[in-house]
DNA sequence: TCCTGTTGTTGAACCGGTTCGATAGTCGTG
DNA sequence: CACGACTATCGAACCGGTTCAACAACAGGA
């Protein structure tokens, strides 16, 4: 490969010459610039990345922490991922991946061997270990998810209480008065997956300021048990007329159910469910839901990540919480009530 | 951050000293050793991948290039990512995924400027224009999926063909006489995807030689479309008692199509799918499926570029194209046919 | 004509590792 | 006791960029 030594050469100038020429740091004659330019061209000049890093110590790389738990639903999480390594490919960055089981291990290394100028991480934790290292570490971060302790940090994420109160106030004004809330597995909410309780929590509250009743159940990742769990909910629960998913997979599986139990939606059944729109049109579910958005959330993530990296002011910023507030998509699956 | 050098100093030998005693690439009394060690331990000394990367023209990096077409299932790619990141990880290496729309300029940067050590190439077209420039790259690469052309590559696939006639022998077998076989959009197969039509026409001749009628269409990949697809062919063949489903979208429509026309699997229609084992999980499908087992694909590239990456023998061996054998998994959805 | 300022270019140093060749020190051997 | 062999360590060079300080050439002004 051509080295800038080689374009100098072929140039007939010196390597700092070819650099500013081709960076355009320092005045150039016309001239000369396009006598280095050609070269480069000519020879297929590409500067080596580790090169330029040790030199720079800018590497125009961004790590991205995901983690893949069994009970966590993989597809949903394709999303944030494309929103980030789009957005990062947009503003010159490249991403690297990392899906590393532990975590906090995989930060530090990309963080103390200056692989990358920043780090989004996702799937947070209520107590995240990775963040006391993201805190002392070199490089800024973003999160993408609110973690129990949010300083020093910029944290995007979904308004999830208030997803829940959108969901309870909707049904309650067209006249609901019995609910059901499905929402993750429990083990998310042991794993620390705060967003899991802040929906519900401000479900139930909100539910309970209208007087109306909320069955707030944990929900299971796979089939069959979703089945299940959803047939037992409908069972125990005869005279609930509206139904809230925060859950992708039981959204998955409920098409199945009710059809099963000829139960029709939005007639016999009202139905929100949370999720991203992507996942709603793939699944073809026709059920109204609030829009979780993940591609939207990755890009903000990168940006204010990028402009932190790039600007030694912006560095000192004062840190953000940035909420999106959940928008409610209609399908038409909900409806004022009939007994069930 | 502490430098290799500040270790030497903290252990007074010098720089060259502490690399062979951190590297163990020369002998170092036991003293100096632990000395070179304590230092590091105590400076939190970790290795400047940009240095060391320039220095031994390793970066412990791979590339993993995917693309997202609007109408292929993103979800599905979920799984062949976690294959390759997860080994790479393993191995000792770090992903760099790349999802840029412009394959082959991503291509054409990542390895020209020597970011990385070797490259997965996923969702791989008939005419692939990133196969030149892999084969002219000073890394060795390894594809998942078959392109026309697989000289100077390797390849590893699902045996497309066989899932086909495996499919076609399993129904034909069970005594049934004419199937429906629902692929992928045909955007997918102008744009290159040669398994569609791979495992599509060895059906066909399959189900010739066999003296099995099948209908052999094109899928959609969104609702509602890929519903109202499936409830037009169960229409237009009404004698058919099989359906072959080389498509996510199509099998994850299924389920609800079959319950609003009153239809049992397998008692009124025997069906058997071609996804992974996880995606059959999350979306709980209740259907006979061959195993198009994604993260092992991703796993078996990597493993084998990581053997030419490492192994200046290994860059020497033959190309391999390799295809895992079709296993069709039973989840009771086929038995022998009864008139619809 | 001399001084000052501007413009374009250069050599050298540096980033932080790895590695080669040389050397000092130790040991066994003839 | 001299010699060679071997071991442990060191200094210097190198990887391929960027950037700083210095300088040459030339213009304009006094």
């Amino acid at each position: 490969m051509a080295t800038i030594g080689d374009v100098a050469r072929e140039a007939g100038v010196s390597r700092s010459t070819a650099s500013y020429a081709l960076s355009g740091k320092r005045p150039i004659s016309e001239e000369v610039r396009r006598r280095v330019l050609a070269a480069a061209e000519a020879l297929a000049y590409t500067p080596n990345a580790g090169a330029r890093a040790l030199a720079t110590s800018q590497t125009k790389v961004l790590g991205l922490l995901a983690q893949f738990h069994e009970d966590e639903f993989a597809p949903a999480m394709m999303q944030y991922i494309l929103g980030v390594t789009d957005t990062a490919r947009d503003l010159g960055y490249d991403t690297l991946l990392v899906t590393e089981a532990d975590g906090a291990r995989a930060l530090r290394r990309i963080t103390d061997s200056r692989m990358v100028d920043g780090v989004v991480l996702m799937n947070i934790a209520q107590e995240d270990s990775r963040l006391p290292i993201l805190r002392a570490a070199p490089q800024p971060g973003a999160l993408v998810g609110l973690p129990g302790d949010c300083s020093g940090l910029d944290v995007f994420d979904l308004d999830f209480e208030e997803a829940g109160r959108v969901m309870v106030d909707h049904l309650h004004r067209l006249g609901h008065r019995e609910l059901i809330l499905i929402s993750q597995p429990e083990h998310v909410v042991e794993r620390g997956g705060a967003y899991v309780w802040r929906l519900r929590d401000a479900a139930l509250e909100r539910a309970r300021q209208r007087g109306v009743t909320l069955h707030a159940v944990y929900g299971e990742s796979r089939q069959p048990a979703v089945g299940r769990l959803l047939n037992g909910l409908l069972d125990a629960y005869p005279a609930a007329t509206g139904l809230l998913i925060n859950n992708e997979a039981a959204a998955a599986a409920l098409p199945s159910v009710t059809y099963a139990r000829g139960l029709r939606v939005p007639e016999d059944l009202s139905v929100i469910g949370r999720y991203s729109a992507e996942f709603a049109a793939t699944f073809s579910l026709p059920y109204s839901f609030i829009e979780s958005a993940p591609d939207r959330l990755g890009s903000m993530a990168v940006r204010q990540l990028v402009r932190r990296v790039e600007s030694p002011a912006a560095r000192n910023e004062p840190f953000v919480v940035r909420f999106i507030s959940p928008e409610l998509v209609s399908f038409g699956s909900t409806a004022p009530p009939r007994p069930r």
